[in-house]
DNA sequence: TTTCTAACA
DNA sequence: TGTTAGAA
């Protein structure tokens, strides 16, 4: 549902920072309740543009930006307070987008986090009544 | 009908 | 985090 939207804006040629998605395509797209995506931008973490009525409209970076939250979030068991502070890191370090992913992997590497103990996460987390990691 | 905020479970 | 009431 959420995809066809997706595609079919994709089609046309995008401003990949043009506000365009509302908050349910967002949540179908990353598996995540609507309520999480505001408290994601209550805590600044994930601010989309907002239309004339107030409703908050989401770029295709936003998208983005939102599966590295939730691959934070649900592989590597961060909290939302860790996510600021890695935002915030990145920001300084002056880390590109494209870049962050690799950034955020190299440094789970060094501190051993593997893949045994993300998979444990993922199952810490899906135990709770958290829905499995699906973003990549 | 959908999304908003805010509060409760 | 999930759910819901009431407003827009």
């Amino acid at each position: 549902m959420a995809t066809e939207v997706l595609m079919s804006k994709m089609e046309k040629g995008f401003d990949s920072d043009k506000p365009m998605f509302p908050i349910s395509v967002i949540a179908d797209l990353l598996q995540v309740h609507q309520r999480t995506l505001r408290i994601y931008n209550e805590e600044k973490i994930l601010v989309p543009e907002r239309s004339p009525k107030n409703r908050r409209l989401y770029s295709f970076n936003d998208i983005e930006k939102g599966k590295f939250i939730q691959y934070m979030s649900r592989e590597l068991g961060i909290n939302i307070i860790g996510i600021k502070i890695i935002f915030e890191l990145l920001k300084q370090q002056k880390v590109k987008a494209e870049d962050q992913k690799a950034f955020i992997d190299e440094i789970a590497k060094n501190i051993n986090i593997t893949h045994e103990m993300q998979q444990q996460n993922k199952e810490k987390l899906s135990r709770r009544g958290r829905k499995p990691a699906t973003v990549a």
